[in-house]
DNA sequence: GCCTTACGTAAGTGTCAACTTACGTATAAG
DNA sequence: CTTATACGTAAGTTGACACTTACGTAAGGC
């Protein structure tokens, strides 16, 4: 989830999406106006930052109004705090944090 | 360059290399026989992350010497704490941020 | 009922990024 | 000078991704 997220606000759209909807609540129509690109777009755009747990919605009639997840992201948040961290003690918990290391092949002398 | 420096810690070898030389300086032969993939892959990935300001490097011999760049660390971080900050005050300087938004389509209360 | 609105989703396209193998280059060793 | 080492770089392949247009569907308005 953590590598989905770093991969969601890789994106300039899907950031300037997380910042309009940090603070209030908007549909996808009024989201999607605010961009160059078509409302599909930006559909596809909602569900990847949904699915990396940065966004969620509530549905009112034939709209969804989307808004930022905080919880998603501070999670993010933490896990970078932590990547800095490491400068200063490289512990074993990093261990538990790196879910996505390919598969550990002998990373000399950690 | 932050636009770089985000992209560049999206991908999960590249945040592993930054992990390998956060504390230590290593060789990029070093650094590449940690990884699955072959020593000219490391190779670019390794200039992604110079590009992107968030690692240098020392020449001895025939070798590179490869260490993080804590200023860039610390810009990028600062972005992104900048980023979170939103969430609590909506202020001026989000109209520089906001560079991509085309016309205003009555998002309310800005 | 019918038509419009507001959306997601399917399907296809072009571009870019991560990877591979092959090669070029500079230092060091003999 | 010749050979080995430690790299970067060139060139090509593949898959992912951001985007498009076309379509399907549920809720309201009439």
């Amino acid at each position: 989830m953590l590598d989905q997220a770093l991969r969601a606000i890789a994106e300039p759209n899907r950031r300037q999406i997380l910042h309009l909807i940090q603070t209030r609540e908007l549909s996808a129509g009024e989201i999607a106006s605010g961009f160059k690109v078509t409302r599909p777009a930006i559909s596809q755009h909602l569900s990847v930052l949904t699915a990396a747990g940065l966004v969620t919605y509530r549905m009112e009639g034939t709209r969804r109004f989307y808004r930022a997840r905080p919880e998603g992201l501070e999670e993010l948040k933490a896990y970078l705090e932590e990547f800095w961290a490491d400068r200063l003690q490289v512990l074993a918990r990093v261990a538990e944090v790196e879910e996505r290391r390919p598969k550990d092949d002998g990373t000399p002398g950690d």
